[in-house]
DNA sequence: GATGAATGAGAGTTCATTCAT
DNA sequence: AATGAATGAACTCTCATTCAT
C-alpha cells in the first residue's frame, strides 16, 4: 500500500462519507511532515501552507484553528488505536482469539502493533510528542484504554496465569511489561534510531522470546 | 535531599565555583516547570519571568536567548548522564564492579538509573520532549554514549554470555532490551503515569526478575 | 510632476512591472519621512506604521526587515545615480556630448544634478545620513563610480586641459573640486539650509562661474 | 601633540577647573569611537562601557543620560568652533588680522580649519552625523555663527570687494562658496575618503588657488 | 472554494537607566 | 566613586487568524 493510500485510509477510517479534496490532503501531508519535524508549537501555518502549495487562508477554510489541524491528524490515529468501533476490531483481532499458548498471543499482539507503527510512524511520532501537552488527546486515550481494552487484556492475562503459563505477578505489572517491551522495540526501530540497519524480523522474534521467557510462570 | 538541593546539585555539578543567585535559581525553577508543562516552544519567556517573580529582561541578563536557558537546564543533566568525567563515575560504579551474577549487574544498573530519574524526573521529561528537535542535544548524547558507555556495556554482556548466564543473542539486541525495559519501567512510573499508586520497590524487583529471566542463557 | 509621481518614478525605475499597492506606497512615504527626520536607527517601525496608517505587521509583510525597508528606499536612488544601465544614460547625457567649451560642460553637469537633488532631496538626505553606517550602500557606490563614471569624467577633463581651457592640476583634484563645489551648493540649498530664501538660478549661475574661473587654464 | 592630549585639550577648553578622572576619559574615548562608527542612536551604552572598561552604571554617574554623553563630546567642539569666548579667539586670529591680499586671508582661514579638522576629525564626524537630529546642536550653531562670526566675515569680504580683489556677487554667496570649498576639501580628505593617499599640502594649495581665482574681482 | 493582503496580539530581545552594595 | 544586577518600556519581528475579492 502506498503512503498516500495509508494516509487516506487513516483519515477516512474506512468510511467514504468524508471527502478530502486534493488540496486538503496536501495540507494534511504537509502538516504531518512539519509537525513531526519541528513539533506542533514550533510549526507555523504559513510554512505548512507553503509546503502544501496552498494559500495561507486555505488551511483555515478546512480547519478552524491550527490545533484543529493537529487533532484532525491525530484523532483518527487514536480512533484506530482506541476508538469504540475500531477498538472492538482490535479487541476481536487480539483478545477474542483462542490462543494455543501465551507466545501465540504475544506474537499476535506484537505483529499487530508492528504493522500499525510501521505504517503510521510519522503520525505516531506526532502523537507521542504532543500527547502530554494536550488534554484533548490524553483523556480519550486513558478513558478508552481503560474502558475497552484493559478489561479484555486483564482477562486474557489471567487465563494464561490460571493455565500456569504466566508468572503470578499483579496483572497490571504484567500488562505494563508487555506494553513497555513491545513499544520499546517498535519505538527504537521506527522512531528513535530509524537509520540503524535493523533486522526487523529478528528483533521482533527476540522481543517475543524475551517477553515469553521473562513472564513464564 | 530537598528538590532545591537536587536542583543546585544538578546545576553545580559538584563544583561550588559557579554561583547562582537567588533570582537565577528562581528563573531556572520557573523555566523547568514551564518547559515541562507546555514544552519549550509553547513556553513564553514572559510567563517564565512572571512565574519566577522577575522582570522579563532579567532572564536575558543571565541567558542570551531562550534556547540558552533550555540548554542551561538540560546540559548539566546530560553531562551527568553522559559527560566524560561523570560517565566514568557511572562506568566505574556500574561496569567496573565484579558481579557475582547477571542479576546483581541488572539490579545495580536499574537502581542507579532509578535514583537518577526519581531525582530529576522533570528535567528528564524536558530532555525527552526536546531531544528530537535540537541537534545540540542529540549529538553529544549519541557520541558520548558510543564512546564511553557502549564498549563497557558490551564487554560486560559478553562476559555474562561467556559464563552462560545470558542468552547468545546479538549484544546490541540485549543492550537494547535492557535499556528499553528499565527505561520503560522508570518512565511509566515517573513520567507517563506518575499519579498512579506505584509500589516502586515491587515494580523494580519484578522488572529485574523479568529482565534476568527473559535474557537467561 | 507631483511628489507622489516622483516617488513612483523613483521606485519603479521607469518599468511598470513591479506593482506597489497603495499601502506599500504609504509605508514607503512614511518611512522616508521618518528616516529623514530622525535617522534610520532612531526611527521605530511602530511609528512608521502609525504614520502610514497600517498595522505594524503589514510593514514586515512587504519588507522582511527594517533594513530591507531602508534599502528599498535608497537602492533605487543609487541605481538612478550609479546603476550600470542608468549610469550609461548619465554618461551619455553628460560625457558623450560635444561641448563648445568647459563652461557648457559644467553647466550641463550642474543642472543635471540640480534636477536630481531637487526632485529627490529627502531620499538624498537619507542616503547621505546612512551611507557611512551601511557597507551595502557604500560599496556599490564606490565600485560603480569608479567603473562607469570616473573614466569618462577623467577623459573629458583631460580634453579640456589639452585645449588649454582647464588648469594643469592633477585630474583627481579637479574632479574633486568640481564635485565638491556642485555638491556643496546643492546640499546647502536643499538640505542644510532649505528654509533660506534661495535664488536658485542665481546661485547656480554663480557656482558655475566660480568653477569655470577657478579652474581656468 | 598626542591624541590623548588633543582630547584633553578639547574637553578642558584651556581651563583647569573641570577635572576628568581616568575612567571618565576612557568613557569619552570609547563613546567617541562608538558614536563615530555606528552613529549615536545605534550605539549602546553597554558597548561603550565595555569598550571603556568600566561598569555600565559608571557612565551614568558621570552623565545623566546617554544624550548628555553625546553633548559632552560635541559641545566643547562647537564651543571651540563657535562659542562666545573661543569664537572671539577665532575672530581675532582670522578676521582681525590685516591681510595684504585676499589670498592671505583664504590661506589663513583654510589652514586654521585644516588644523582643526585634522586634529578633531572623529568628533567632527559625530557632529556632522548628529547635528540634523538634535536641535540642541543645531540652534547654538546657527545662532552663534550669525552672532559672532558672520558679521566679521561679511565685513572682511566687503573690504576685499571694495579693494577690487573679490567679485561683486552677494556676500552671502561668496561666504557660502568659501565655506563649501574649504569644508569640501577637508571632509573629502579626512572623513569621506580618509584612506586615499592624499598629498595634503598640494590639495590645500590648489584649493586656495581655486578659491582665489574663482572669486577674483 | 481559494486566495493572500492585512491584522494586531504577543513573541523574544535590547537597552537606557536605577539603586543597593 | 564604582559596580553590575535588575528593571520595564520599547524594540523588531512572527504568527494564527480574518475577510474582501
Amino acid at each position: 500500500m502506498s503512503q498516500n493510500d495509508l494516509l487516506r485510509e487513516l483519515l477516512l477510517l474506512d468510511s467514504n462519507e468524508i471527502k478530502y479534496s486534493d488540496k486538503q490532503l496536501k495540507i494534511v501531508e504537509a502538516a504531518i511532515e512539519t509537525f513531526s519535524e519541528k513539533g506542533f508549537a514550533a510549526s507555523s501555518t504559513s510554512e505548512i501552507a507553503k509546503k502544501a502549495g496552498v494559500a495561507e487562508g486555505t488551511i483555515f477554510r478546512h480547519y478552524k484553528t491550527k490545533k484543529d489541524l493537529l487533532l484532525s491528524i491525530v484523532t483518527p490515529l487514536m480512533a484506530k488505536l482506541l476508538g469504540p468501533v475500531v477498538a472492538k476490531d482490535f479487541v476481536k483481532e487480539i483478545f477474542e482469539v483462542q490462543y494455543e499458548n501465551f507466545e501465540q498471543f504475544i506474537r499476535n499482539l506484537a505483529f499487530n502493533r508492528y504493522e500499525f507503527v510501521k505504517n503510521h510512524r510519522t503520525v505516531v511520532k506526532i502523537l507521542l510528542q504532543e500527547i502530554s501537552f494536550h488534554d484533548e488527546l490524553k483523556e480519550p486515550y486513558i478513558l478508552l484504554f481503560q474502558k475497552h481494552i484493559y478489561k479484555d487484556f486483564q482477562k486474557t492475562i489471567r487465563q494464561f496465569q490460571d493455565q500456569g503459563e504466566v508468572v503470578m505477578w499483579p496483572v497490571n505489572t504484567i500488562i505494563r511489561l508487555i506494553i513497555n517491551t513491545i513499544a520499546g522495540t517498535l519505538l527504537s526501530m521506527f522512531l528513535v534510531l530509524p537509520d540503524q540497519n535493523w533486522d526487523y524480523d529478528q528483533e521482533m522474534e527476540q522481543t517475543i522470546d524475551f517477553l515469553v521467557k521473562g513472564l513464564k510462570g
